[in-house]
This record gives C-alpha cells, structure tokens and sequence, in this order.
DNA sequence: GAATCGATTGGAACCGCTTCCAATCGCTCC
DNA sequence: GGAGCGATTGGAAGCGGTTCCAATCGATTC
C-alpha cells in the first residue's frame, strides 16, 4: 500500500529502472514478456510515478497555463469565461495534461515573466486574445514557449487562434431585427480596444449598410460585458434616443442588464423594444422574455484552443492555424415578430 | 537572460549551495554578508528556482487541489462556485500556493485515489461537504493528507470545515416573507442528500413554526439549484398549489428560473407572487424583478477555506475548527412590501 | 594561550525519474 | 563457426534542488 518507486518496480519485476522507465514512457526496445512483467508488478503495487521528478528529469511538466490578465472577480463571474476554461480543463483532463489557471494583474507583467519564462514551469500558455501585448506575446514567441489565442488580435497572426466570428454572429443578429421591421437599432458593444468588439460593431454596420438602413453613429454605446454597463447604458440612451426601437447587445450579460433597465423604465419587450444578445449563455433561456442571441460554441472554443497548443506542444502540428467557428442565430422571444417596428 | 540554476547562483556569490539554499528558503544561520551577496545575485540574474526539483527534494509541492465530483459543466456554471473557487484562488496566490482545480467523476474515484493519494503531488486537498463519501474522507484521513471541507457533512466533524449558516439564511428569508403578511409559502430547495440544503429548508420550517404558521409538507418543492428546474418546478407547482402567494428559493438560480416561469404564466411579482432567493449572486440585482436574496459572502468562504487548510499544511494550526460565516438579507423588489398576501 | 561553544559554511548524499551509451543477446548469413 | 546486425537491456550520469553532518571560524572564558 505504501509508495513505492522506479527501483523497486524493477526489482519486482526482475528488469532494470531503464526498461520500466521505457514501458512508462511508451518507448519501443521493451520485449513483450519484460513489459507485461512490469505492467503487472504496477497494477499489483498502484505504482504511480512521482511528477516532480518526472518533470526533473524529462525537463517538462505536461503542464499548460490558461492566462488572463483581467481582474479574476470579472473572468470568473462572467459566465463566459467559465465555460471557456471548461473546455479546457475537459480537453486537457483527456489528454492527461494539467491546467495551471493564472491571473496575473498588469502590475505583475514582470512577476509572470519569471514565473513562466524563467522557472520555466510551463509547457505551453493559452492567452485571450486581449490580453497580449507587444511585450508578452513576444517574450513567448522568442523564448519558443508554444502559445495559443483565443481570439484575434492585430498583429500576432504568428500566433495561432481560435475564435468564432464574431463579424458573422453580429451581422445575422442585426439583419434579423432589420428583417423584423426595425430601422433604429441601437448597438451595445464592447471596448472598442478588443478586436472582437470591434468586429460585432463592424458586423452591425455592414448589416445596416447592406439592407440600405443608414447608419447613426449616436446609436452606437460603448460599455462592458456586464449586467450593470448593459442597465446602466440602456437608462441613459433611454432618455437621449427614444427613437430606437431595437437593440443589439455585443453580450448576454449586457442584454440581461438592459432588460432589466427597460422593464423598469415601463417599456416592454419585445413589444417596446426589441433586444438581441450574443452568447447563448446558460440563462439566457430564463431572462424576461427569454433572450434571443447568437450562439457560440464557447467550451468548445476551449477545448480546440487546448488541443491545439498540446499539438503544438508534441510538435505534433508546426504550422500557424486560425481557426474560426461559426455562431448561430437562436430566435426566442426578445425580439418578438413584428412589433413597433416603423 | 539565460535560466541559471543554484550552483551558478553560488558560484557568482562565493558561497556553497547550501548557503543559496538557506537564503532561498529563509533559514537561520547565513550571515549578513553571504545572505546580501546571494540576493544581489538572485536579482542579477533573475534566478528563478526549479519548482519540480524543489518538490523532488522537499517532497512537497506547495500545491492544493480543489476537488469536485459534480459535473464540471453545473460546477462552472452555476456562478456560485466560481465565486467560490475565486476566493481560494485569491488567497493561494497571496499566500504563494497555486491550486490545482480537479473534476473527478464518481467512476473516477479510484483513479483520484491514485492520483493524490499515491503520485502525493498535493499537499492537501479542499473539497465539497457533497462530495465526502466515508470512502475518500477516510482515506484522507488515514494518509494524514490535510483536508478542508466546505460545507457541512455529517459525521465529518474530524475535518475542519468553512460554511455559511444555511439555517439562519433561510430562517431570516421566510421570516421576511411572513413579516409581509404571507401565509401560503412555498419552499424551492435543492437535493435532502445536502446538509446544505437540509438546513436551508429546517430553516424554512422553524421561520413558520415560530410564526404559528402552519406548515403544509406539499409546499415543499425538492430540485436542482439550476434555472431550469426552478422554471420547471414553478410551472407545475403553479397548476398544483396555486393558493402559494410567496416562495422561498434555495439558490438565486432557482429564482431567476421561478420568475421566468411565474412571468410566462402571467403572475406578477411581487403583486401576485413573492418570491427570495439565496446567495446573491451578481446578477440578482438585475432580475426582473431585482430580486431579494440571502446575501452569503462565497468568495470568502473559499478564502477561510484556503486559509485553513495552509494553516493546516504548514502545522500553524492542528486543530480541527468549524467555522460558521453569518448571511445576510437583501431587501430588493421581488417580495414588495404588502401584497396580495393573505 | 588553550579550551569551549555557537554561529556559519561547505560537502555530499539523496529525492525519483529520463536518457545516453555501451554491453549483451539471439539470429541470420556467408 | 564466426562475423554482422538489430533488438533489448542495464549502468550511470545527470536534472536542480534540500538537508544532514562535519569542519571551520571567531569570540569568549578561564
């Protein structure tokens, strides 16, 4: 029952440490008796080997980083982001590697720096696609640490990604309020400094543009991927542009927020207003009405990301990929069928 | 820029190893001079130690897992738990420990068994009152591994623990209701398997008892802490109990599904039906209506759990301790103040 | 000045595994 | 029968730390 090492295995099994390292390892020169000897003496005693040495010697940790730099009350309250690491987590579970889930504040650029590039613990790190900076994505690339986006970022095409196409889910969002009637559609989207954001702003445009709907920039409102930015903004715009009679909301987290906002301005949805979100988050089946959004393969953004940078990891894939998953529409009742629209 | 190891770092100083090892690990006996000269070096050169040849020699880790055996998909889904999860993040990191998440299915037990209780990569283990079966705490036990329970669990008063006082949330929430003038009062609660969620609903039946208000066995309504089963629940318990004129929900989840599903029926709260919550969780405040809920402080609960069981590793604490953190009510709209009650 | 003692210091063993290299083995082939 | 060769095997040298132990040092005490 106790522990037991390497040594005495190959005692057990009358064979050398190297052999029993082999059979380990997977590695050929190992006769099929000396190998079914050592497999036994390992079920009989539940050997397991020790890690830590297994990392010393072999120089790697089957080990990979999921990295983000935004404050960790955020990331793990968003919903979002839970699913993303899900599928990580599930990807890597699979292929025995462990996830090491990191949040490093800006101030700790340099910490992380020695922490990675220098203790060198890591295998390879997973990185939204926000987060990399000049500085960061570059020390990985010189360092040949392998790396994987989630996302797109301008600039680290050397880098590969993974990421829905954001440009398309927004376009569909849109061109269905359009289809619906409306003429005055708001937007409510992210910081313009993501890539993402400002492909669902670039999709929504393209949307108006192309059904001919002309385009006021004033309807565009900026804000963040949460529930309070979403009611907070929805309030004001209230006020300011009565005249709009659908919005399209960059996050389900947002469009609950603005929900909640019009509900409480009297308004109703979608009779009133109609709203559409992006996500497909779990509740979004459950907000007042129930929210019609883009779904996006989230989790299994995580798990292509995980596969990819484990690939990459066994040098089992060299070439750059930028992977690109499709969003689809999924009508419920926020935006009701024709309503107030013109 | 190149990794260097201890023996660099001690040649550049002028001392031995061992002397690098002392100040690296904050032992006695190294003179103020030697200790100076290693640091200037260690800064120099931004030496890192090797962690895995640290754990080899150490025969510890510096790592605690975090153990669920519930679906990975509800555990990071729910919103709560990655509260939970965040605060024992928080305090690791401060604390220079990293964490290592595991979902382990039930089949996997003897895997997980392997895992900890063999390779011994983990120098303690925090894990969910749920999922404390005689087997695993036992084990545990026997390998003198350090636990840290969050929750309660029968019979496992030998572990340390961290919990909110489900009881007294629930009792204030009902009370609450009662106070509104409602009689007819539903109880929402999750799986009799919890102890968690025993006492939420023992809470539930004390608040009526001290009242002198009968309590009737068919109010009680047992599901998911998911928002689909309080949709689903409600939508029947509806059509069976409609003299219910307030619920009390055992998680925010819960309720958000119980007003989706009272809105689709065309009930509305708090005019028709009131209803509360447990937990706070962030979007609470942005249900329609916000909703009125047991505040309980979750991520510091993973914090204390975190701190405990550090305590615990390091020997700065042997005994066991059960600490018991107080909830608090949040007066939103969802219960109004007098409504059709009674 | 020698003995004593505590504070420092350096040396060396060891943690458990991987991996290179040389040795051995069992055949085939001439 | 011996050379040649590929498949196995075992030995040993690390990997980069920690820690025990003995040696050294400097100051104090008699």
């Amino acid at each position: 029952m106790n522990k037991i090492n390497i040594d005495q295995v190959a005692r057990y099994a009358f064979v050398s440490r190297s052999v029993v390292s082999r059979v380990l390892n997977n590695h050929p020169h190992v006769s099929d008796v000396a190998r079914e000897r050592v497999l036994n003496v390992i079920k009989k005693y539940n050997y397991q080997r020790n890690s830590a040495a297994r990392s010393l010697a072999a120089k790697n940790t089957r080990e990979i980083g999921i990295l983000s730099t935004r404050n960790p009350n955020d990331v793990m309250s968003n919903g979002f982001s839970t699913l993303l690491y899900l599928g990580v987590f599930e990807e890597c579970l699979a292929q025995r590697y462990s996830v090491r889930q990191m949040f490093i504040s800006t101030e700790m650029k340099e910490e992380f720096q020695k922490f990675i590039l220098n203790e060198h613990t890591l295998d390879g790190v997973i990185l939204f696609a926000e987060e990399v900076t000049d500085l960061l994505a570059g020390e990985l690339l010189t360092r040949e640490i392998p790396a994987v986006l989630i996302g797109h970022a301008p600039g680290f095409s050397s880098i590969s990604s993974v990421d829905v196409d954001n440009f398309a889910g927004s376009y569909s969002a849109v061109t269905h309020l359009i289809r619906l009637g409306h003429r005055n559609i708001g937007a409510m989207v992210g910081s313009q400094l993501l890539q993402e954001s400002q492909d669902r702003l670039a999709g929504y445009r393209k949307a108006l543009e192309d059904a001919g709907v002309p385009l006021n920039e004033a309807f565009v409102s900026i804000g963040g991927y949460t529930q309070k930015s979403g009611h907070d903004k929805m309030l004001s715009r209230l006020r300011r542009q009565p005249e709009i009679t659908a919005w399209f909301c960059a996050s389900d987290t947002m469009a609950m927020g603005a929900l909640s906002a019009l509900c409480k301005s009297g308004l109703r949805v979608p009779d009133d207003v109609a709203v559409v979100g992006f996500d497909d988050l779990s509740f979004a089946r459950y907000t007042i009405p129930p929210l019609t959004t883009i779904r996006q393969p989230i989790s299994q953004k995580g798990q292509y990301a995980a596969r990819m940078i484990i690939d990459r990891i066994s040098g089992k894939q060299t070439d750059i990929e930028h992977r690109n998953l499709k969003p689809d529409l999924v009508i419920r009742e926020s935006c009701g069928h024709r309503s107030r629209a013109r």
